[in-house]
This record gives structure tokens, C-alpha cells and sequence, in this order.
DNA sequence: AAAACACGATTACAAGTGTAAACTTTACTC
DNA sequence: GAGTAAAGTTTACACTTGTAATCGTGTTTT
């Protein structure tokens, strides 16, 4: 497998990532439009985060007369990807089920959405184990409430 | 419906809030004692986070002999499932699909909780739309790739 | 060519985080 | 009652993040 040199995208940095994902490529003037007016960011915002993500290397530039043409060096499945498991891997993997159901019932999912996970799901069944323990305590969920 | 007066609970802080919803209650001594074991950390560590998360309402304590016992003001669930809503929510609506399924490969489900969201997906299904556009640009993820 | 503008780079600055030492107060021990 | 250990409180400190202003330089306009 490849290296996937933890990256690490703030909040802020994601947004602007999303209009080069979704772009292709793009220069500063085109995303700080975008992002004034659904972020309310002054372009020199935009600007601390382009550089910010260039110095991460979330982001390759590619010289174009004055300006830059930014390219994303990370796909955004991947990254979606590294933090949707981020979050998952810290919460209690007795419950991940849990709130697995309840983020889903807030998401809009399409009809092919849908019947892919629950092919998934249906082949996932076949191993799946009886329960899930809780992995908060180094000896398990089980102990519960203290001793008084 | 309540407040849910938006805590933030980091990942550190996060930790520590795993014991005590486990425990339903603990002393530091005893987080302490887990965290050492499980993170590495000095006892001062743990007890900077227990202030934090005391002063952000997320633990109360009540006074038991010189020590506190702390409590979770927050539920559990309730945090996961702010902490993971408020991640898909900043995704590329058009590709959480994928990106739930990739992240369900990662999981370990009970068959409780396959049959659980197999149910759910089931019903959801009925009103699901035949597909999700992207948000990620005002206009949507259409636009692709900008004019050279 | 001078002026105005656009773009990236440098600097700013407060709040939050990770990680902890030092200090203070309290409680138990001899 | 003095000493010591333990718990909480205060202080520390570098790094990240959100949000920009300013500066230097190259480009476009008049």
C-alpha cells in the first residue's frame, strides 16, 4: 500500500479544497470568488489557506503569467475517506452501529446509493460477529458503573 | 427540541469522556490510571483535559472527601452523533454515498446492527431520490473542469 | 512610462489543543 | 499537630486554526 502521508485538513483548508476537487484545477481568483460569497472570506483569507495547503501539500501550483493554477495532490475520496475513518476510529466500537443509523437517517442517499450499501451489507452479514464489544476501557465495556 | 448548546470536544478531551461515559462516573485517579495505560499520559495531562471539559459542561463533579467524581453533562450518543453529522456535513454531499460505503468496509458491524441498517436503508429507499448532485460549488458539481 | 491592480509572501493575532510542570489546598498518617 | 501524599488550580509553551492586513513585485491600463 502506499504511504498516505497523514494529512491533515482543517475545516477552513477543506472548503477551499472542495472547489479545486470539484474543479479539476483553478487559481486563486476564481476560488476566492466562490468563497466570498459562500464562505464571507476576504481573498486574503483565501490566500493564507492556499498557501497553508501548498505547504501541506494538499495542493500543487503550477505557474500561469502572475498567478498560480492550483492542483489538488490528494484525491477527495481518499481524504473523505482518511476522515470519515479518523472520527470512526476514536468514537466507542460498541456504538459506531448505532450512530452509523442515525447519521444515515440524516443523509440523503440516492436510490443506487442505497442498493450498493445494502449489497454490502448483505455480503458483510455473512461474517459479521454476534456483537461488538465496547473498546473504551483497556478491559472492555463490560465494567460498568464504578465501586461506589 | 433542546438547546445542544454546540460542544466541542477535542480528540484529546475525547478520551477522557470515553472512560467516564463508560464508567457512567469516575475519579481522576482512576482516568488517570486507564489513560496512563492506554495514552501515554502524565497525570497532570489528564487533569488539564478534566478542567477543560469541566469548564466546557461536558463533565460536572461532585465533591467526594478532597477528590471530585465526574459525570457526563453530554451523552454519549448524543456527542458521536454530533461529532459525525457535523463531519458529513462539510463532505461532497454527492459522494458520501461512496464514502459511507467505504467506511462501512472499514467497520466491525454485529449482525444486530447489519439487520438493523438493512432495515433502515430499506424504508429509506422508498423516498430516496434517484441521485444526489454535488454542493461543493454554488452552481454544483456539473461544472467540471474550468475553461483552461 | 506611471499608475493602478492583482497575486503571492510575510506578518499578525487571538483562541484552541496537546502536553505538562509548578503551586496550593486538603486529607490522611504517625 | 507536622509531614506527606494526593487532588485540584494556575501557569507554560509551542503548534494549529480562523481570519485577515500589509508588503513587495510583477502585470495591465491609461
Amino acid at each position: 500500500m502506499e504511504a498516505t502521508v497523514k494529512l491533515e485538513i482543517s475545516d477552513a483548508e477543506w472548503e477551499v479544497m472542495r472547489i479545486v476537487w470539484t474543479l479539476g484545477e483553478s487559481n486563486s481568483r476564481q476560488i476566492t470568488e466562490i468563497l466570498a460569497d459562500k464562505m464571507g472570506w476576504k481573498s486574503a483569507t483565501v490566500k493564507t489557506l492556499l498557501g497553508r495547503l501548498v505547504k501541506k501539500q494538499a495542493l500543487t501550483t503550477r505557474k500561469d503569467g502572475n498567478a498560480f493554477i492550483y492542483t489538488p495532490l490528494v484525491a477527495e475520496q481518499d481524504a473523505m475517506d482518511s476522515a470519515t475513518r479518523a472520527l470512526f476510529g476514536h468514537l466507542c466500537q460498541m456504538k459506531v452501529g448505532q450512530t452509523l443509523a442515525d447519521l444515515i437517517d440524516d443523509l440523503t442517499l440516492s436510490k443506487a446509493n442505497i442498493a450498493d450499501l445494502q449489497a454490502q451489507l448483505a455480503e458483510k452479514a455473512k461474517t459479521a460477529p454476534e456483537t461488538v464489544a465496547c473498546d473504551c476501557l483497556p478491559d472492555g465495556c463490560d465494567v460498568m458503573k464504578q465501586e461506589a
